[in-house]
DNA sequence: AAAAAAG
């Protein structure tokens, strides 16, 4: 096994990660880190989850060297806001013991901090194009000495959506310069475009070509969701033995949402991410998750490319993806770092061509979707859902998520007094639920965190909700992305008997 | 057609 001190890196960045406890070397980063030393244009690609930042970060940090020169000699471009904050901490990360110094440019956040970084001299800059041209524009953001290029999901910054933004800031960095582009998907015809924007790239590939398309230490289930109460079901799969974290896919923001609500009711720890919600509410949640403080996500496509989470043991397609480079980027939310996942998919009736083509890119082998979860129990059985109810599936929350409910909300309290004149209406209805078959589940996840919670007591959560809840901060209303108060929401949801909005 | 990305 090649081990990064094999590869010609510096001591101290070699000291960084080692101080993550990493040493070892992924194959992408075997083969690319020591043609990014010298300076080769690469066209980097490895599955999800395989290092492919650090395969593209550690040449970056390494050629700019320790001149303490003050300005902008490296610029990283990724498609979310989230992504550039994760890709930040990775960088950040390995500069930890040299001066060089980041700074993370992104929109639905206040410019000052940004601007008061780039006017501190920040060398290396991670962010996305939208802000990254606004500030160029302003000029706050000096490119003109960004010898270092990298585009992280590159084929998705090639995409139409991004095109015209990529290729002005493709204007605004030196003609000669280093230029890296990375993805787990790389489509031929996105490659010829990328040679455009790059000088003799060499494209690197650390798929085994044995492997086919998709992570090995995924295993995708896909069923047909046709006359399926998909709620009750994803519920029921919240409840799998061995579970860890979960990422729910759906296809439109108003449907996530829906389904954080509706998730919330029954008592799971869940929050969400998606582009109606206040930039700093989708950052709240997104760390919320990654420290494990809640164990259920539910996203749109914005969290589908480049998000790394420990221990994501489901990834669940509430609905089925369009194309099938976005079913493996979601997918690959799981199963990262050599871990296994298990990825699972509904299909619905009118969703079925799509399906069709996912397996046949993806070659699956799986023409037809399992018929549906009742009529084959595989869904049960494969995700280790304990047996039991057959038909009307119950929804006992898993233990830890009720011990997070035991401070609710002052909102959620407010809403059952409300609706019931006595303060505990959900309440009970959640406890009496508890006592089923819920305690056995998730008991892998569920230790974890009881013990980190029991060690902060009851105040980390509860800050942490209500920060996040009640939208006290800039008086927008928070997670009432919508305008509406939670009451209104749910009253709602009830009329409409927890269907989908109608126009979804 | 949706989602993302500037405000």
């Amino acid at each position: 096994m090649t081990t990064f001190a094999d590869l010609g890196i510096d001591q101290d960045i070699v000291d960084a990660i080692a101080a993550k406890g990493i040493i070892d070397a992924f194959p992408i980063q075997e083969q690319t880190i020591p043609l990014g030393l010298p300076g080769q244009d690469i066209i980097g690609q490895a599955k999800t989850g395989t290092g492919k930042t650090f395969g593209f970060g550690v040449p970056v940090v390494q050629r700019l060297g320790k001149d303490p020169e003050h300005g902008v000699k490296a610029l990283i471009v990724v498609p979310t806001r989230e992504l550039a904050v994760q890709v930040y901490e990775d960088i950040d990360l390995l500069t930890s013991n040299r001066s060089t110094s980041v700074v993370a440019i992104y929109g639905g956040k206040a410019y000052e901090g940004q601007i008061d970084q780039l006017k501190a001299g920040a060398q290396i800059v991670v962010g996305t194009p939208g802000r990254l041209i606004d500030l160029a524009g302003q000029r706050l953001l000096d490119l003109s000495n960004a010898t270092e290029v990298v585009l992280d999901e590159a084929d998705k910054m090639l995409d139409l959506g991004f095109l015209a933004d990529i290729e002005k800031i493709f204007q605004k960095v030196p003609a000669v310069r280093h230029t890296q582009l990375f993805s787990a998907t790389m489509p031929g015809p996105i490659v010829a475009l990328a040679r455009r924007f790059m000088s003799n790239p060499i494209h690197i590939r650390a798929n085994d070509p044995d492997e086919g398309l998709t992570q090995a230490n995924i295993k995708h289930l896909v069923y047909r969701a046709h006359s399926l109460d998909k709620d009750e079901v994803i519920a029921r799969i919240l409840q799998a033995e061995g579970r860890g974290k979960t990422v729910i896919f759906t296809r439109t923001k108003r449907a996530a949402q829906r389904l954080v609500d509706e998730l919330g009711d029954r008592g799971f720890n869940v929050g969400g991410v998606h582009g109606d919600m206040g930039q700093e509410q989708r950052e709240r949640s997104m760390a919320a998750f990654k420290a494990g403080k809640r164990d259920v996500l539910v996203a749109t496509d914005v969290a589908a490319r480049g998000i790394d989470v420990d221990d994501v043991t489901h990834v669940i397609n509430h609905t089925i993806p369009d194309e099938d480079k976005t079913y493996l980027h979601r997918a690959g939310r799981t199963g990262r770092a050599g871990k296994t996942g298990i990825a699972v998919t509904f299909v619905d009736w009118e969703d079925l061509h799509k399906w069709a083509l996912i397996n046949r890119a993806l070659e699956f082998g799986q023409p037809e979707p399992v018929e549906t979860y009742s009529s084959s129990p595989h869904l049960f059985e494969d995700l280790n859902i304990p047996a039991g109810t057959k038909g009307r599936l119950t929804t006992a929350p898993k233990t830890q998520s009720v011990k997070m409910q035991r401070a609710p909300r002052p909102e959620r309290a407010a809403d059952a007094a409300a609706e019931q004149g006595s303060g505990d209406g959900t309440t009970r209805r959640r406890r009496r639920r508890r006592g089923g078959s819920g305690d056995k589940v998730g008991s892998t996840f569920t230790e974890g965190t009881t013990a980190n919670e029991s060690a902060s007591s009851d105040a980390a959560p509860t800050v942490e909700r209500d920060a996040e809840g009640a939208g006290t901060h800039d008086g927008k209303g928070g997670e009432h992305h919508d305008g509406k108060s939670a009451p209104q929401r749910r009253r709602r949801r009830r009329r409409s008997g927890g269907a989908a909005p109608a126009g979804a």
